[in-house]
This record gives C-alpha cells, sequence and structure tokens, in this order.
DNA sequence: CTATAACCGAGACGGTACGTCAGGTCTTCGC
DNA sequence: GCGAAGACCTGACGTACCGTCTCGGTTATAG
C-alpha cells in the first residue's frame, strides 16, 4: 500500500472555486500587482490563510484562475495546406491576446520577470500549451515536405508569438487579423525580394 | 553662456548622480518591483522627497538610471548588403538583450504592463531608438530593391524584436548570436520549402 | 425512566489526563496567555474538539490541571495556640505562593481580571479552599477567647492572603517565612505602640 | 554638547494625545487584553506603525494613558494623629481603587503576571507613587513614637495594599469607605484580646 | 452479536489581530 | 531657501490562534 488516505476534512471545493473566480474578476479589473491576497480573500469570502494553504503567492493563484478558465483545447489546424494552417492558427493566437484574457497573460509574462518559479509554471500551464499546438503543425508541414527540413522550428515559433506577444506587451502597434496575415506571409515567403 | 544662474542652490546634480547610480546598483542586483524608493534614496544619501521631487515613480528613476547609462549610439550598420546589415543589426540587439542591461529591459517592459503611462516613456526612451536604426536598415534595403516593396516594415520589426524579446522575457530559450543568425535566415527567405 | 444511559464511548479519562498534564506543563514554562489550545492539543496528543467539549476555554483547562494537581488537603493547625497557628497556616501559605504552583496562581488571578466567570471558578476552586482553613482557624481563636469578638473575620483573612498574594503579583518584594512570621506579628499585637 | 539635535519633524503631540486618549477610553470599555493595537490606531485616526514607533508594546500605552490621566498628587495626611492618618490614607486609596481606574489598576497588575518588564514599568509609575505616601505616613508616626518602632514598615504597606488590592481583583468582598477604617482599626490594635 | 451512536484524532475553515514593510505626503531644521 | 532626515497615515504583507466544523476510524453499549 502506497498511499493512506487521511482523515479529516478535505479541501473544501467550494472555496476553491469562490477564490478562483474572486481572483479571475479581480484580474479583468486591474494588475496582477494589484491584486492584493487580502483583495481576493475578501471577494471570495474566504480566510486568507486558507489562500496561503495552497497557494505560494498570488501569481500561481491567478495563473490557477486563468488556466482553469481556459478549458476550450487550442484546436490543431490541419487543412493540408500549411499556410492555411498557419494563419489560421496564428489568427486564433492573435484573438486571444487581443482578448480581456490576453491582456491578463501579458502581465504574466510580467510577473514571471521578478520570479522564476513563477516563470517555470507560466511556461508550463500557459505558454507550452498553445506552442505545441503550432509544433505539431509545422511538424506535419515539414513532413509534408512544404517547409525547409532544416528549419528551427523554435526559433519559427518565437519570431511567431513573439511578434504578437510584444506588441501586446509594448502597445506600440495592433493586435489583429490583418497583422497575423501580414505576419504569416512574411514567415512563409521571407523578405527577400524574389529577382526574376 | 546665455543662461543667467539664479540665486540658491540649483537642482543638486551631485544627488541625481548619486540617485541614478544607486538605482542602477539596485537594479542590477534585483527586479525593478523588489528596489524601493526607500532602499534608493537611503543608499544615494538623499531624502525620500528628492527622488519624489524629480520624478513621478520608482519606474521612472529607474528608467533615467537606465538609459542614462547607454550613451553608446546604436550603430546603424551599412554594409551594402541587407543580409549582413541585418545579421550585424540583430547581433548587437541579442548582445545587449543576453546582457545585465537587457535583463532590466525586460523588467522595464514589465512594469509597463501595470503602468501605462510608464510604458509610453518605456517605448520613447528605451525602444524606438533600436527599432529606428532597424527601420533605417530596412529602408536603405528596400530602396536597394533588396527586400520586397510591399512589405509592412512593423511587422517585421515586430518578428524580429519581438522574438528576441519573448525568448528573453519567458526563459524558454538562450540568448545568443547563432540564434539570432537563424532568425535572419528565416525572415530572409522564409520557411515555404523552394521547390526546384 | 428518568436517566437514560447513552450508547458509545464514554469520556475518555486518557485523553482527560494527557490534557491536563499537557497543560499543567506549559503552564509551568510559560504565562498562562501564552498558552494556546492548539500547543496544548498538540502535545498531549488530542484533537482540538476534545478540548472545547470538555472545557469553556483553556483558562478553565488550566485551573482544572492546577486545581487537580493540589490533591493534598490543606491542614488547618490546632496546637491551642492562636500565634502558632496563624505562623504555621501562614507558613505554609507563603511556602505555597512562593512555589511555581504559586506563580501559576498569579497568573489565574491575572486572567480573572478579564474573565468574570473564570473569576467565579477560580475562587471556588482555589481562593475558598485556603480560605476556609484559615477562616476555622480565626473562628476556634475567637471562641477560645483568644482575638477580639468583634472583629470582622473577612478582613483579617484578606488583610494576610492580601499581603503575600500582593507581594506575589507585584513582585516588590520576598516571600519567605520570615515574611510570613513578621505579617502575623503586625496582624496580632497591632503596629500602635504600646505605652507603659 | 553632548546631545544633537536630530533633523526632521518631531514626535507629533497631537497624534499622542489621540492615542491616549483613545486607549483611556477603551481600557474603561473592556480589559486591557481585549485592547487591541488595531483598535487604538483606529479610534484614535492614527496609523499602527505611530504606537509601535514609540510604545514597546500595548501595555505601555495602557500604561502611559492611565499614569498621564492621574495628575492630582496623591495627599500626605498630616493631622498628628496616626490612626486619622491612616484612616485618610486608606479612605482615599480604597476610593482609588474602587474606582474604574481601580479597576485598570488591577488589570495593569494582571498584564504584568505575563511581562516581567512591565511589572518593572507599572510600579515605577503606579505602584510606588502611593506607597511612598502611605510610607511617609508611617515614618512619621513611628518618629513621633506612636507606632512601634521596631516594624517592617514594607510588611505594614502590603497588609493595607495587599487587603484592597486582593479584594479589587479577587472580587469576593467590596470595596467600601467601612471596610477601609476595619482594616486599619485591625491593623493598628491588632487582632488579639486585650485583657484587661 | 451486531449495529449504532458518541467519542476521538486530525485538521480545514472564516476570522481577528499581530508586528512589519513600504508607499507617498508633509514638516522641521541644518547648511 | 534647498534638501536631508524622518514622522505621519495608509494598506498589504504573511503568521498565529481562535472557536467551529467535518471527516473517517474506533469503541462500547443497546437491542
Amino acid at each position: 500500500m502506497t498511499e493512506s488516505k487521511k482523515r479529516g476534512p478535505r479541501r473544501s471545493s467550494e472555496s476553491e472555486q469562490a477564490i478562483l473566480a474572486a481572483t479571475l474578476q479581480l484580474l479583468k479589473e486591474k494588475p496582477l500587482r494589484d491584486v492584493s491576497i487580502e483583495a481576493i480573500a475578501s471577494k471570495a469570502g474566504v480566510g486568507k490563510m486558507t489562500i496561503y494553504k495552497w497557494w505560494p503567492s498570488r501569481a500561481y493563484v491567478a495563473l490557477d484562475a486563468l488556466s482553469k478558465s481556459l478549458t476550450k483545447k487550442i484546436p490543431i489546424p490541419d487543412t493540408g495546406d500549411t499556410k492555411k494552417d498557419l494563419e489560421e492558427l496564428f489568427g486564433s493566437a492573435m484573438a486571444f491576446f487581443s482578448s480581456k484574457k490576453g491582456l491578463i497573460f501579458g502581465r504574466f509574462l510580467a510577473e514571471a520577470q521578478s520570479d522564476p518559479k513563477f516563470a517555470v509554471s507560466f511556461r508550463e500551464r500557459l505558454l507550452n500549451p498553445r506552442r505545441e499546438a503550432a509544433r505539431q503543425v509545422l511538424h506535419r508541414a515539414m513532413e509534408r515536405g512544404e517547409i525547409e527540413r532544416t528549419l528551427e522550428i523554435e526559433s519559427v515559433l518565437d519570431l511567431i508569438f513573439g511578434a504578437m506577444i510584444f506588441r501586446l506587451m509594448a502597445g506600440h502597434g495592433t493586435l489583429n487579423k490583418t497583422e497575423a496575415m501580414s505576419m504569416v506571409s512574411i514567415l512563409m515567403e521571407g523578405i527577400a525580394s524574389k529577382k526574376i
């Protein structure tokens, strides 16, 4: 026997839900930095200790709140045509990043700058799933011979996600479908002029 | 000399220097978020009021401290060959982003997520100069006909800077010259396989 | 049917003993105020509920712990000579008050200042027994005609016990047999000088 | 010159007054134990830090609050007749102990049971002044030859103060002038019956 | 001899207050 | 008369216990 069930009360999922809901709502109102544990506890009708018991810091509560609200699986387009696949993929990514939750995503990446452990969780929970979807699309394209076999796929991923997230965070440009399409084109054909 | 000196002490440039130096040093030790005004004041041997008098918040002190330490003009390569220009440009950008000061740059972008006014200053002081250099390189290339005339230059800029900054902030990949070269290649030629 | 025996296990005297023992030991280490229910429960290897089930607050647990540890009956001296009786009585009282348990006694009287109900229990359980012994000695002395028949016995009791407990609590003087003897003398003969 | 005046703002006596007034009022409403720093700060319209800056714990704030409210000097009766002096002295002591502030006095003595440093301050600030008055009365009586020259004055002081404070704290008897007179009589003449 | 209910340990829960830190404002006084 | 020093109010931090409650296991009596 490896696992002995403990006696006593279990984690209250009512409280957990209330905490995550309160947190998500607060995150939509103001930056993570300004969302205090006390505010979450108070809004959720919960003691602070209950939060500290289950999460190491407010950043993790926030991460849980956001990632549990992103239940929909990220679709992996498979039209047979790489450019179309990429357009679909990055179109939906752009939709996400330009939404309220995309904004929160950016703030999480900001939080990760001063908390390396959080950065790890952030990558695992929010970043990698979306990245993995794109990775599969590129793999399939490579297998079909539609993209160069020598490509550094990770660099490609960074080019495309990086551009969107950079716009999201630096706020110097718009985030819309047109931009996504423009980026996919550049990525596919390159910028060098085709002579002849 | 056209400026008549007023009586009484002016803004003490001694204090200013001490404040900026103290701030820069603290920024190298820990994230902006953890650098308190009190710590800066104490380290600089200065009253808190002196800081509040000249800067609206610690983020701006930090911005000043970093940008005044970046005195070297960003070089605009002009070899005549676009790919070489880009390689040089993004090689040096990569060197910056992977340095201590690059790390601080990332943290400033993080700070901008919860302070829109700061985001504006950040873009003006740190982001645009580097971006402008790249913009000129691309313009020249376009004029020479080495890159397509229909390109959205802003998108190109975001693709390349975004990728590096994204790596810097998300920490999922390395930041080195090889990566920069790889990205320039992808950008130039695109990922689509060249048939025939 | 007046009394129906309930099913199920009875009060566990093992737990009770463990609780009282743990409490007494903790009381010897630190003031009642700093002895938490959680500490008692943990030290006794018992759930908090078991304590709350049988005692209304930690003060009562403590009262039980101390009073059950004072099993020896307070002896009522009867030498035939009032002064000797009083010396013996207050000598032993002084011994008690200057002991570890006397210290705890003082802390209970302190606790009584902010809990009137506890004050009642404290008087009944700890104060009155000792007082009653003294009362009997004084009664016998009065019957023998060795002390004035008009005396307010309660005032006499307070004079003598009050002096000792006051020293115990205020800590401005020593608590020893010499003091007790000195007090008995003053009490017996008064302080007024005897002319002629 | 040994003391260099510091720059910067001085202690705000407005805040200090507000804190002491709030504390005294709260002390009249509930036991010291139940008067929280937060309640004092809130009632005084003051930050908690201001309290922590100037007093080591709430007990000292309370001590300050009470002792600064006891401005009247304790009168030292001098009628020429020792018994009358004592009656006056202990009459007024009884009046104090049976007042609201006397109740607070008792609670301070309770607090002293779990804080030895506070006990010292308590003795110096509240206990000794009153004790000193009584000591002088007894000294004069001794010089006049009205009381025995061999008396342990400290013991006499404890007998009389102890009795009153004990009644105050244990709550088993009343605190009024009659009791005070009764105690003075016992103290003066002793309890032993005067044969012929 | 079983089944049922009170008891128990463990400990999660909503709270209150703790003592600390830093924020941003305001005041005093030395140079 | 500037500016260092620092007191002030505010608000959040993370912790300790409070007293209540809920589990699952154990035990002793009632049926």
